[in-house]
DNA sequence: ATAAGTTTGTGCGAAGTACAAACAAACTGC
DNA sequence: GCAGTTTGTTTGTACTTCGCACAAACTTAT
């Protein structure tokens, strides 16, 4: 038959933004490579999250055949990844006793860098998340880019000098405006240095290793995924506020990314139209009034002693000392923190979010703050409770294991 | 080897919401009965993306081997779901005339319901999109639970008797609060008969076909996916704006739904946090200064005639009459549009927006200045363009659609 | 009219991966 | 020592994609 008077395929026209792809568009099948891979990974993110298993329980809790798990698990015994524990008496009466698998501690490492403005840190990561070989180095922020680079080529080779073997690769977590897909970094207003930096092709030619590279509260989400809170979570959000505020999140088994990496700009979504200034331009961001620069201005009004030294931490430890103005003072900015996380969770639901920076100094008693302004403003759905956590490691530590996780996520697809 | 001394695995206390599942929780492994119907499924999305194409032009767009797809689509070919079209002669020099194939217009059709407060439509779409044995009826919206289940089981019956064989399933479109797991409509403010109802079930049991619900939004997104401007696409949003205001996001090949379908609540993000009161209790959500009734507001403030009339449409076409006052009345509710549509692209960088309801009645003058107070407002980024169009089609043909679309993604599993 | 060249569609066997069943190994309790 | 149970391994089957060769159907040149 004719292919014609049918009606067009596309009622509507089509919006500019994205016509057909070329040849080998869109279309992706799912090959039995591919199919393999998936299922190895989902193997490794199980012993992620869920401990040492034998491969009777990885068999269970997949709901496969103890077969397909062997298969799946005995290559990367061979390889060396993984290693088979000692056997583990049952708890039934009989049977063979169960010899659990997890990863083995003499397997590759991941390399971790996290770059601050004028300051960077490296080490190695294990692949159950002990760091080793810390090293931090110091940089002009607004000096000389061949500068830079030596400075942090050398702090690398120092960390990867310690160890055994060549790591699986090396993941960067860097403040500013990030193109994660080309491994650049493009802007960071307060270390020129650094925009326009193809960072992750200049590290991989240098050190001939796999280089991935994120922004630093993408990083943190990393880390609070595979080592952190987060851990075993389909869906959370971190929320990072300090000096500026930003965020990411994971929904349903993957980072949310957005084009190139540019979701996720938190700090510059709009809760008063008419408010301040913000310093990107527009007015009433979510940053102007959940960040330190209006904390400390307003404890300067509220005359509370030493302002600029103002944090979450020292509002809390106020308060609780009865300081009627820090107590205050903390109630509204955990109520501006709250507006935000009102937003994200009218969008897209997360139900779970892990505070980082500065609002997780002020520990449980400031998570539990924003969480009874959030559950105020958020209408009630069945069986949907609202968690806030803060992630109690130090900060550096998290973004490093973070960075070390963006390699997991990439080398070992352990993300689909 | 003993895994003691190990670091515990999880360096972080892990938040409350999600502890460890049951057996058979998280982990998901990828079966070849499994492949296969992924596979089956992204040949059929990409008829629908592409139109009529041959198995080599389909290998050709997959990267696959001709062969790979032809295991594909005979077993559809002989079923009956697709049809090979006449032979098309060739562009090349000498080469056997291609086959295109492409949907069996002697495929079942789709069952689609729309629910709107009152009143309801049903009908049948072909695989193509055409709309057949459009019903319609009236409903008491505070009358008898019993009463209404009569109606809408007549109106689809009536509407299935045309059907010369059973539909694959009946989509559900539905303003209100839905659970889109379970098939409840929780709560619908303006319809109180329908609130608490497990529609689905009801209406699965007695027509013995599968059934989908979701909320109307995300049915226009649908529609806009499968049978409107946003075919092709992997990632764009629907906004609606009426009486309410709402929004739906398609995002990486997927409709994003959230926790039982609780995600989107555009019209309760939070613009201006001392805002005015909002219907949901809260104050300042996008809703209150983004619907007909802040519009219809201030048209009597500015004194236009017959404010309780306004809409999109009028303003557009008195502004280019020469009404200043319209000019400026609906250069302000654009800007306010544009504000959540702003903190959208913050969030998810979906860079792609159609607009529906009242502001898509504004036509291509509305959608435009609604696009140039966006681009005012966010930060550029490389190669990232942001589009902003209306659907031209009827409202209610659109939502028949998406409802009918509903059943395409969950019968024909057209979306992984 | 025939042959060369090209593209599409089909047939056949190979490869990769999961599944089912049976069996061996390693235990507990009687 | 044997029955019962669980874990891990072996063997063969099933499903799906891939590679190669060949048939079919055309155009162009001789």
């Amino acid at each position: 038959m004719k292919f014609e008077n049918q009606p067009p395929y596309s009622l509507g026209q089509r919006s500019p933004s994205q016509k057909d792809a070329g040849d080998g568009g869109n279309v992706t099948l799912v090959s039995q490579s591919t199919l393999g891979e998936i299922n190895r990974g989902r193997v490794l993110q199980a012993l992620y999250d869920h401990g040492p298993k034998s491969r009777a329980e990885l068999a269970r809790l997949a709901g496969v055949n103890r077969t397909t798990i062997t298969g799946i698990v005995q290559p990367m015994i061979e390889e060396g990844l993984l290693v088979e524990g000692e056997a583990v008496p049952s708890d039934f009466k009989g049977g063979k006793p169960a010899r659990p698998i997890y990863f083995n501690p003499e397997a590759p490492m991941l390399g971790a860098v996290l770059l601050l403005p004028g300051r960077t840190q490296t080490c190695l990561v294990t692949l159950s998340g002990e760091i080793k070989a810390l090293t931090k180095a110091e940089f002009d922020p607004h000096g000389d880019r061949d500068a830079f680079l030596a400075i942090i080529k050398d702090t690398l080779s120092a960390t990867l000098s310690q160890a055994q073997q060549a790591p699986f690769g090396i993941g960067i977590a860097s403040g500013g405006m990030i193109d994660s897909d080309n491994g650049v970094i493009l802007a960071v207003n307060l270390a020129p240095v650094l925009s326009g930096l193809p960072l992750v092709d200049i590290l991989q030619t240098h050190f001939s290793l796999p280089v991935v590279i994120d922004h630093h509260p993408r990083a943190l989400l990393v880390g609070d995924r595979w080592f952190g809170p987060g851990r075993g979570q389909q869906t959370f959000a971190a929320i990072y506020t300090g000096e500026v505020l930003g965020g990411a999140f994971y929904i349903d088994g993957r980072v949310y990314r957005g084009l190139a990496g540019s979701g996720g700009e938190l700090g510059h979504t709009v809760v008063q139209i008419d408010g301040e200034l913000c310093n990107c331009g527009k007015h009433g961001c979510w940053e102007t009034v959940a960040a330190l620069p209006w904390l400390r201005r307003e404890a300067a009004r509220l005359g509370l002693a030493n302002p600029v030294g103002v944090t979450s931490a020292r509002l809390v430890k106020e308060a609780a000392e009865g300081s009627e103005a820090a107590d205050v003072l903390l109630d509204r900015y955990t109520r501006n923190v709250a507006f935000g996380i009102l937003n994200l969770q009218q969008t897209l639901s997360l139900n779970s979010y892990v505070l980082h920076g500065d609002i997780a100094g002020g520990g449980a008693d400031a998570a539990e703050r924003v969480k009874q302004h959030v559950e105020r403003l958020v209408r009630k759905r069945p069986n949907q409770e609202i968690s806030i956590t803060v992630n109690g490691i130090g900060e550096g530590h998290t973004a490093l294991r973070g960075a070390a996780g963006l390699v997991l996520s990439s080398h070992l697809k352990l993300v689909i």
